[in-house]
DNA sequence: ATCGTATATCGTCGATTAACGATAAGAGAT
DNA sequence: ATCTCTTATCGTTAATCGACGATATACGAT
């Protein structure tokens, strides 16, 4: 039997590639503070308005925030239920690899 | 006063960064299952042989695995103590995120 | 209609990633 | 000492990332 999961390792892979990085991080820990913002992160972050474009699109892209059009700008937020999945997704996982013995026993080891 | 933490946003990022991959989500459920394998991962995801070695490499440099060297093979496992710190980082994160309302009151915003 | 603001996109650059085959290095066994 | 097996490293390739400035787009106000 292989390993279990493979599935949805693929979205769970895309979500944390777009948290593998400290900008994004941030932008996220903005947003889950006061929501909606927008050019309020470039600011925030010293960061290029380009770049910090492009980070949003990430999260975006990823699934992690939201965007609505609010006239002339855009308003981010967290997306609670993405960040729901990944929780799912992650979690147990993190639960299992935290108990993984260092050295089993039917294995070709020292 | 500024987002929270961003100290150790630089280390998350890192983890989150290795596990940014399917091919490396593969490896770690593996490790946990049997700890203590090598080449046996080769055959496990099919990939060559070098490929898997780079993928190891980025998961033991992420700190996620441990290697030991064991005559002429490698045995790798999961190291509990990088799992935890990750769960210590990240869990909370993810409480506040998920419970973050979706547009707040003192924002610019529809 | 035009101006100003806000944001997205384009194009560029250097750096990094992912994949592979080929080669080197280490440890046992013959 | 040599052969074999296992793993790490090197060199190469195409693709992607991260950052930026410059430009385009969209909207609201004048």
């Amino acid at each position: 039997m292989p390993a279990p999961s493979t599935v949805s390792d693929a979205r769970l892979a895309t979500m944390a590639k777009a948290l593998a990085h400290p900008a994004r991080i941030a932008i996220l820990r903005t947003l889950a503070r006061r929501s909606c913002i927008c050019g309020e992160i470039v600011e925030e972050l010293q960061l290029a308005q380009s770049t910090v474009s492009q980070h949003l699109k990430v999260l975006k892209t990823a699934g992690w925030i939201t965007g609505v059009i609010d006239g002339p700008r855009t308003c981010y937020s967290l997306d609670p239920e993405s960040v729901s999945d990944f929780r799912f997704m992650l979690e147990p996982a993190l639960e299992q690899w935290e108990v993984a013995c260092t050295c089993s026993a039917d294995s070709s080891c020292p």
